[in-house]
DNA sequence: ATGTTTCCACCTAGGTGAAAACTT
DNA sequence: AAGTTTTCACCTAGGTGGAAACAT
């Protein structure tokens, strides 16, 4: 539970399945991106709770970038090695919003989830796709930003809350680097089962 | 493609899947309620065109009672026939929003769809389930309304636009009664494939 | 070499009508 | 007898990691 004392208000944003997160993240956190897009595993879901229940907000996510490196996994010490100067993202700033504005009051009663935003590898075109660049890190951004209108034209005058959990940060990769991440992938997400635990043998 | 001059709009509503619609409405259609809800088939999907780009609306769907009456579906006539005095919804107006208030200029963009909505025989509780009653009568009604908040507080002052397709009209069942109805289901919905169609034998 | 793309078997999730069991 | 509820096989829809093919 991260209190986070924001301007005039005292947001409290829970960051939902944290455990999970921290295992990865001990890890080093590693998500695939496809050119069709892929889901995040885990998925970033949260609860908000003390905004005003009578003013209106837009929750967004934006990935920022630690740094513009390029990495590369050294296998045989399991460690993750610079490995070149990289790239910076195109579009600086890269958010998606998973509802339209919505009340206070209607968005601390539920929780957050940005479940099925997808990442990709692919240049920035659908809605609701991120696009990243393969082999260097990301963080994960909570903008919470008051609208007065519901067409958002005034965005830019608006007060926003910015929260970041560190333990979100990941490497996107286009395959798995560390065995030990892909092991917990399969090992907590429904959707991953592999060929490992059912002891069938592959045909 | 129908026009409804209504108030000062030229607003134009498209129903999809009409012709679908029209298939069924002269079978008399059917739709199948129950405990845990049902999707309605075909489900309830509409372009809408003219709205004021810069205003902002909210769609709804009532389901009106063209009457009280209880129906018993004639197996050798092929007929629904009046059985009794029947009920009225204990809350007269069922109306389920596919999304928060949009712009005329968003909603206008996509098609408004409800097929997520589920039918039900139990109590009007959960959100997104409407409650009917079995072996009567419903015709689901379309209502933008515009709002001038975000909140909704003042919709009852908002000009409203109503739009009915008679073709949409249905008897709530809780088991298919004409055996026509269930025929045009499997071979219309991708859902339901019965067990006929691949010649394979029931164990 | 090293990283990317495509395809695929396997899985979850959940929407169907049919039949059987249940209720009244 | 007539209508409702439950269960179930069958299906669509789509999220996984693995392997092989491909690119650089």
């Amino acid at each position: 539970l991260l209190h986070h004392d924001l301007s005039d208000s005292s947001i409290v944003v829970e960051l939902c399945h944290s455990d999970l997160w921290t295992s990865f993240h001990r890890l080093g956190t590693e998500m695939i991106i496809t050119k069709s897009g892929r889901r995040m595993f885990p998925a970033l879901k949260m609860r908000i709770n003390n905004l005003n229940p009578d003013k209106h907000y837009i929750v967004r996510l934006e990935f920022l970038q630690p740094d513009t490196r390029k990495y590369r996994y050294i296998y045989h010490s399991s460690r993750w090695m610079v490995s070149g100067s990289g790239d910076k993202l195109t579009t600086p700033q890269l958010h998606v919003s998973p509802e339209r504005p919505a009340s206070g009051q209607a968005i601390c009663s539920q929780t957050v989830s940005f479940e099925r935003l997808k990442l990709t590898n692919a240049e920035p075109s659908r809605t609701g796709q991120v696009s990243l660049i393969s082999m260097q890190k990301f963080q994960p951004q909570v903008v919470i930003q008051e609208v007065y209108n519901t067409d958002c034209s005034d965005v830019e005058h608006s007060e926003q809350y910015v929260i970041t959990f560190p333990q979100t940060s990941f490497m996107a990769v286009t395959a798995y680097q560390n065995q030990q991440v892909t092991t917990l992938k399969i090992a907590s997400n429904p959707f991953a089962k592999g060929f490992r635990e059912s002891g069938k043998a592959r045909i």
